[in-house]
DNA sequence: AGAAGGACCTGCACGC
DNA sequence: TGCGTGCAGGTCCTTC
């Protein structure tokens, strides 16, 4: 269910309760062949591995792993393990699709239908990556650190967030969609963002004027860090406190309220499929 | 190269 | 109750 606010959120609980714990070993169901690991390096690369973060690139959950170390035993400080040759350094990459969930729970809890994959911690606890429409995918990075594939919405500056759209004759919706450009930004929050910044999802993103694309990439930023302020929006499960910790919903001005009243004019919002996804606007306050 | 449209999946809400 | 339809937060592949 994820966008760049979700899985922020997913991120950080995750590193709060996994993080320094260790990978014994791992499970991985009949899942469509993931990304670009197989099966088998997947669980090769993570078995006996500890987990030195978690944290977010994109629309994906990155875990840092470092062999566990054989000198004395010593859980090294991250400092102290980025000091040390980053030899046998790896990332666990995780992408939850539409459906995807990863659980911390105890290995008595029943498990879950579509349950894929599940690395049990040294800890006692397990891991486990749940994904019902099979949208998400599972991956390493071994040689070279996982980088995604577009900008950060939320560090890019307005010069580069201008250059991303220029000459291109797609929709702004769609362009805002493609993730080589930015990364992390989803429908809830393309839809969202251009009711903010007064811009018709139609428009072509190449002929939007500076100072439209500015407010766009303002509107892009605010959104993106309400959401994450209030830990994302409709994700219903998640991993904090035994696994279940309500979100607060985000108050979505447009997305979904097809035929309802703008929140400015009153104008009904509107709903048009535009590059297969559903659209939500308001006809009279985004031009 | 960029753009558009279908493919990949399951589950849920709705209307008949 | 049961069935068909449409919809869902995302990529990925093929075609033009």
């Amino acid at each position: 269910m994820p966008e760049l606010p979700e899985v922020e959120t997913i991120a950080r609980g995750l590193d709060k309760r996994v993080r320094h714990d260790v990978i014994d070993s791992v499970w991985l169901g009949k899942y469509r062949e993931p990304l670009k690991s197989s099966p088998r390096d997947i669980s090769t690369a993570l078995t006996g591995t500890r987990i030195v973060q978690v944290r977010r690139v994109g629309k994906h959950i990155v875990f840092d792993l470092q062999p566990k170390s054989s000198r004395n035993g010593m859980v090294e400080t991250q400092h102290a393990a980025s000091l040390r040759d980053r030899k046998g350094a790896r990332q666990w990459i995780v992408h939850l699709g539409m459906t995807g969930r990863m659980v911390v729970c105890s290995p008595k809890e029943e498990t879950p239908r579509h349950t894929h994959a599940v690395a049990s911690l040294a800890s006692g606890r397990e891991l486990r990556f749940v994904d019902p429409r099979r949208f998400g995918r599972l991956s390493v990075a071994i040689k070279e650190s996982f980088a995604g594939p577009g900008t950060e919405p939320l560090t890019i500056s307005s010069d580069d967030f201008a250059k991303l759209f220029r000459g291109r004759k797609t929709p702004i919706k769609a362009a805002l969609l493609n993730q080589k450009l930015l990364h992390g930004v989803g429908n809830i929050y393309a839809d969202e963002s251009l009711f903010r910044a007064g811009i018709r999802p139609k428009r072509q993103a190449g002929r939007l004027s500076r100072a439209e694309l500015n407010r766009l990439h303002a509107a892009v930023k605010e959104v993106l860090k309400e959401a994450i302020k209030l830990g994302g929006s409709s994700v219903s499960d998640y991993v904090d406190a035994d696994g279940r910790e309500g979100f607060f919903q985000l108050q979505h001005r447009v997305y979904l309220r097809t035929g309802e009243p703008c929140l400015v004019c009153k104008t009904p919002i509107k709903r048009i499929v535009l590059g297969g996804r559903g659209t939500h606007y308001c006809s009279k306050c985004q031009r």
